[in-house]
DNA sequence: CGCATTTGACCGGCGC
DNA sequence: GCGCCGGTCAAATGCG
């Protein structure tokens, strides 16, 4: 029943994705890739194919139009999705079947990433709530709501029970006001969207929140771009609007850190392109913009990534 | 002092 | 009907 609105989803996903040379699609920023909750097998194999020679991604789009599956049924599908494409480094999944079977509202998004922190800052403010071991897992699994008033999104963080690099973070709802501007340094507005392009240097007010656990050698302050090697906006953006049908983006693409990956080997797939060791070099930045950026896009909406961001995650005291 | 996190209790759905 | 399980609540606690 969920194979009509999938396929078309997958379709469509692939339209975008579907063609390297042009530009780099979002998901190619980063090893970021989206996954289907619910098939994934199915799915990821079929982007995989796409994705994957370029490396070790997959991005696949889950577009479910169940009807009348309820909470219970959908809550047992993403469980079992929710972990698997061993050979992405960062896999993220968004699950529209909320959308379909809520009335069109709450879409998940399921983002796995390779990090050694489990909290990606993408750009809102979170508050958790709770903390909870799942069965099947032993790690915790953490849940996070936005602190924005009047936003209802939740998100909730696991890692993978096996691979203790793999953080699985599913995002559900959308959010109903901007990035919380904040994020200082400007360039990032993405322009596409309507606001705030920057709040220079709002840098944060909030507290602790993002308590990262590493170090983020590359980024602390330095311009990202520069070292990325990558334009800053603009041509990711343009080439890989990403629209998964559901959200339109104007996407600006997050600094990554990719450096040392040299051009021609990226292909259009600068993230897919990060090798496992690589990746170490710096995980958690790395994965953390991958998977929040394709959460971004996901969503609909511009991540105004800027420096800062390292930053505030560095400081992660308490 | 205000706000975020922690953590056990509580709740509702589901399978047996 | 009962127990398991995932998700949420809320009081207590901690940090800046």
């Amino acid at each position: 029943m969920w194979e009509n609105g999938k396929s078309e989803c997958i379709q469509d996903m692939q339209g975008v994705e579907g063609r390297p040379a042009a530009g780099p699609p979002v998901s190619a920023y980063g090893d970021t890739s989206i996954m289907e909750s619910q098939d994934v097998a199915d799915v990821s194999s079929t982007l995989s194919n796409e994705i994957d020679r370029a490396t070790q991604g997959t991005i696949s789009l889950d577009c479910d139009v169940g009807e009348d599956e309820t909470e219970s049924k959908r809550r047992k599908l993403d469980a079992s999705a929710s972990v698997t494409i061993p050979t992405a480094t960062t896999t993220s999944s968004i699950d529209m079947v909320a959308a379909a079977s809520r009335a069109v509202r709450e879409p998940r998004v399921v983002v796995q990433t390779t990090s050694e922190v489990d909290i990606l800052d993408d750009g809102y403010r979170w508050r958790k709530y709770g903390q909870k071991v799942v069965k099947g897992n032993p790690n915790p699994r953490s849940y996070y709501k936005c602190t924005h008033q009047g936003c209802s999104v939740r998100k909730h963080v696991e890692r993978a029970s096996h691979d203790l690099k793999s953080v699985i973070t599913t995002y559900e709802g959308k959010h109903n006001h901007e990035v919380p501007a904040a994020r200082n340094s400007g360039n990032a507005g993405s322009g596409s969207v309507s606001a705030p392009a920057s709040a220079p240097q709002a840098n944060l007010s909030h507290r602790r929140q993002e308590q990262a656990q590493g170090s983020y050698p590359q980024f602390g302050g330095a311009t990202p771009f520069g070292s990325f090697g990558l334009p800053p906006r603009g041509h990711l953006g343009a080439a890989g609007n990403f629209h998964f049908g559901m959200a339109p983006s104007g996407m600006s693409m997050p600094p990554m850190p990719a450096a040392r990956h040299p051009p021609s080997m990226m292909q259009g797939y600068p993230g897919l392109m990060m090798q496992e060791g690589q990746m170490k070099a710096e995980p958690d930045q790395q994965s953390g913009f991958a998977a929040s950026s394709a959460y971004q896009q996901m969503m609909g909406r511009p991540p105004f990534w800027s420096p800062d961001v390292n930053n505030r995650m560095q400081r992660k005291e308490r």
